[in-house]
DNA sequence: CGGTTATTTGAGTCCGATCAATTACAGTGG
DNA sequence: CCACTGTAATTGATCGGACTCAAATAACCG
């Protein structure tokens, strides 16, 4: 299903976003070659662990909408030219304006999406198991029109744009899912385009709780998955703020220590952040 | 070829957005019966002249990059299925949350989309011919996430959803038409997010403006062709302080009188601007 | 021409950003 | 285990951009 949450947009020109282990960060990811089609950038100097998934991510990764329904041998044969690849931290991925080679699959970690203009960073969304990121640009062969770093230590599977542009014309069950993908994400952008321009900051951060809550169980007892940093960025305001949101939000039921939060009084909350399937409900 | 400033958003509280002739502003269009198949609300006290396409018309249809490469057969099937009519101006034709019965093609007028929460309204585009509105809501079967108006007299060409699905089922390369129409709408999405999020009042519009002056001729003589007020809306800021965006451009070679504006220092206003193809170019 | 609507201009306010400084925290190495 | 280091998070103070409200002017339309 598709998350809102992961469409959300910051304008972020603080020092924070740039952060991250120096041997990594401004490098390129390096990739261990599996197959003989197209040639990722190879650099070695960068320890990485490419190789084969395990069955039971391949098996998660078959299971996806994008994929569940494909023709056996379609699926195998895109498959076959795909890398598999650990990296770390921080690691600078693919840079916007840079032609699209790869479908990217994140299977362990979590992924960041981000854009640049004048001197300033925007955060877009936060990838996480097990999906994908920049389809549209792998299905129109254009360039990225968003930066990609890795958060965790991460494992991506890496499908040539050429491979899934093949397979897309060998299988339309293929071919339609992607399209129901695209159409699902671009629901989700103006989704979030709606959350950005009709609520204000605290709004948009007592809405992301009560989503929390929905996708953790309901109990009032949600955890924050990602640094504050980054969520503040993906609720499009300064760490700041965020901070001082959270303070409003004390008088409305919202109980902040760390990443943990306690919502006390889930309909006053409501109350507060108008929670709308046509904006925050996925798949709607 | 996908444009940006279709897609740019903008938080309207303002009462100007509700305007309209009162005999039409707060009524659904009513439909002239063209087909069996989808009955169409029939509010008759509407004066409509629903009817054919004239075969210029057809043409100009059929030649979008949506349909172009379409099976003959599966082309003509879908079309006696559809709709030709004509709407007044400020004619509220579908409602966000309501289930997406119709693809729309915009034939002749202009359709201004927006949406709702809380008690704000954001206009999200504007559609002019030839083009389509809808179609991720129409593939997926899913509610409008987007409520629609017309702004002047508008020809509108209504498919039913149904029979869109079916001709994607029997037609492959209708189906990537769509997938590729679907993904250039993502992407457009996604650049609209960048201009708002990384640009600030001023440079969106200056932005607007050489993007203007690049379709009308580059020539330096621009006409806004849709209300200040829309374009406020569209450009993401109140109409006061589009008036005051105007002025400080006065100083970076703008000269505006009504809706032609004269760009008499392009140099000077693309070092205020900043325009890059990964934010601003259609088709990139 | 008169009435309506759109645009502009001005004044004041507020939300959120910025700057600066402190506190909290995690990882590192002694 | 505890300083040391660097980053994250919070808090306070200030600033600025954009919104609101109000009123005047301009454009539009019947």
């Amino acid at each position: 299903m598709f998350d809102i949450y992961q469409f959300l947009v910051h304008e972020n020109k603080s020092p924070y976003g740039k952060s991250g282990n120096p041997a990594f960060g401004h490098m390129n990811a390096s990739l261990a070659l599996r197959s003989k089609k197209t040639q990722p950038p190879d650099i070695p100097d960068i320890p990485t662990d490419g190789g084969l998934m395990r069955s039971e991510e391949l098996t998660k990764v078959r299971a996806l909408d994008l994929f569940a329904d494909m023709k056996e041998e379609t699926f195998d044969v895109m498959m076959a030219m795909a890398y598999f690849q650990a990296f770390p931290p921080h690691l600078h991925l693919i840079t916007e304006g840079d032609p699209s080679d790869f479908l990217h699959v994140v299977v362990d970690g979590a992924v960041e999406m981000f854009a640049h203009a004048n001197d300033r960073e925007t955060t877009i969304y936060v990838v996480r198991p097990y999906s994908t990121f920049i389809l549209a640009a792998s299905a129109l062969d254009a360039p990225y029109l968003m930066s990609a770093r890795t958060i965790e230590k991460s494992h991506i599977l890496m499908i040539p744009s050429v491979d899934v542009r093949a397979a897309m014309h060998a299988c339309t069950a293929f071919s339609h899912a992607i399209m129901a993908e695209l159409a699902s994400c671009y629901r989700g952008v103006i989704k979030n385009t709606k959350n950005l321009k009709l609520r204000n900051a605290t709004e948009r951060l007592a809405n992301y709780l009560l989503y929390c809550n929905e996708t953790q169980g309901g109990h009032g007892v949600v955890t924050i998955d990602i640094e504050k940093r980054i969520l503040a960025s993906i609720l499009g305001m300064s760490p700041e703020n965020q901070s001082r949101a959270f303070s409003a939000l004390k008088g409305h039921g919202v109980e902040v220590s760390g990443n943990k939060v306690r919502l006390t009084n889930i309909a006053r909350l409501k109350r507060l952040a108008k929670p709308s399937p046509l904006l925050d409900d996925p798949g709607f």
